[in-house]
DNA sequence: CGTATACTTGATCAATGTCAACAAGGGTGG
DNA sequence: CCACCCTTGTTGACATTGATCAAGTATACG
């Protein structure tokens, strides 16, 4: 076991499969189910019944909004828990990416034992705050308006959360969603999706191996675009700060 | 006592001051502290040792970018949660908008409490939530890509965020973020948002009665505007979808 | 009252959305 | 095993939007 210290706390990272104490505290609780492929896991507003942990696959979130255009596309992988409930309802549907399994766990079972459980309790807060820092980091993401910085930092995550899984940084990467729906997470069309992948090639940033599989090949230029180096330096002025009152 | 049921439970709304459950549940935990404007509360992958829930005022969180501009930001009030780690630091830096209190927690007290007190998991797990729904609201807001869209959404989530507070919708809406706030939050230049401000109140939807105080004038118009419904319409396939395996 | 900050407005231009056509790839059934 | 088709992805041309630069106005604060 690699991560023991690091998944006792409540920080820590949440990634990954499920540890020992995890499977014990949902063990008694929870089903497992399959999903096919593009097989709709709940519905946008649905009464919440369950949550989802991921065991196995991918899945993605999202909101159609009235135009028909998918928002807020959110993926989920191992580890993840999601399908949390709004007044009871949905905020957002839930789709398998692939072939899927999860723990469906039932939310007032759940509740229940919450209250006589503080380790199950530790395992929600924890899987919680992850889910929290990594919308953040989609929030910073998706704050970028340049196509290229964007699509970057989108693999940049997809890399980290691989590495936080599996301890050490990957060499390969293997895309389980579409263009479109890369798009749909990073606020671009998915043409402009498809040039910035060409452009990272042809600049020998990535070096693609089929569609949906590549690795960083120029590291160094990778990470400038991550940080958003910009070419030429235009310092701005520091956020005002007064005194702790 | 608005809503006891509605805060109960893991679902319903956390938003607003705090219930007396939550008050005990921090009473002995947690300080209280006083923010000046525009006071530095806490900065970006500083180690973090504290939780805090915010009591009265309005801080943002937000992250700066090597280039001196400042992404994913994010706005707290009254009940809000916020500063949770990712490996023991900070994820971004926040910092008040206006005169503040707030509830300090410390990070290890909180999780030996956690292992001890159901009730104060309970508390736990639902601010977490309902900051996750509150986070995927803006991702969902920012994928849009029209200016007035965006800005229409964001103040339809101050909005709703008042309504949850108070029980009703309020009549008048107050801005304790200035226009370049806005901006960084919506992903938009700050002339982008004076721009979307101007339009909409020259279209009738928005009524100002100073810079930062305003009402909904013409609450259909404003509506269309947040359902992004499009003045043509161009209906787009239905997504696929498969059988649960 | 004066100065710094916040906000507005205008002009220009690069970047991305959109429309359109085409290429590639994967799965299915003959 | 091959041919076909449907989905996915790429590339091009063009129009539109918002970023940027710049100037000016209003507001708040000392």
């Amino acid at each position: 076991m690699l991560w023991p210290a690091a998944r006792s706390g409540l920080a820590g990272s949440a990634a990954g499969p499920l540890s020992s104490d995890e499977k014990l505290a949902f063990a008694t609780l929870a089903t497992t189910v399959q999903f096919g492929k593009n097989a709709i896991i709940y519905r946008d507003s649905e009464r919440a019944e369950f949550l989802y942990l991921l065991l196995e696959g991918a899945a993605k979130s999202f909101t159609t909004l009235p135009d028909g255009s998918n928002r807020g596309v959110t993926f989920h992988f191992p580890g993840d828990l999601f399908g949390w409930p709004e007044d009871n309802r949905y905020a957002g549907a839930a789709q398998a990416l692939k072939s899927a399994t999860a723990l469906k766990i039932p939310l007032e079972a759940l509740e229940a034992r919450l209250r006589s459980d503080p380790g199950l309790a530790l395992v929600l807060v924890r899987k919680l705050r992850y889910h929290v820092v990594q919308q953040y980091r989609q929030l910073v993401l998706l704050g970028r308006n340049d196509a290229i910085g964007r699509v970057a930092t989108f693999i940049a995550l997809l890399e980290r959360r691989e590495q936080e899984e599996k301890g050490i940084r990957p060499l390969r990467l293997h895309l389980p969603m579409s263009r479109s729906d890369i798009a749909d997470c990073v606020g671009l069309s998915l043409e402009a999706v498809s040039r910035a992948f060409t452009a990272l090639e042809g600049r020998g940033v990535l070096s693609f191996r089929s569609k949906r599989h590549f690795r960083v090949a120029d590291r160094a230029a990778f990470q400038a675009l991550v940080g958003h180096i910009p070419a030429t330096v235009k310092p701005k002025r520091a956020v005002k700060e007064e005194v702790q009152a």
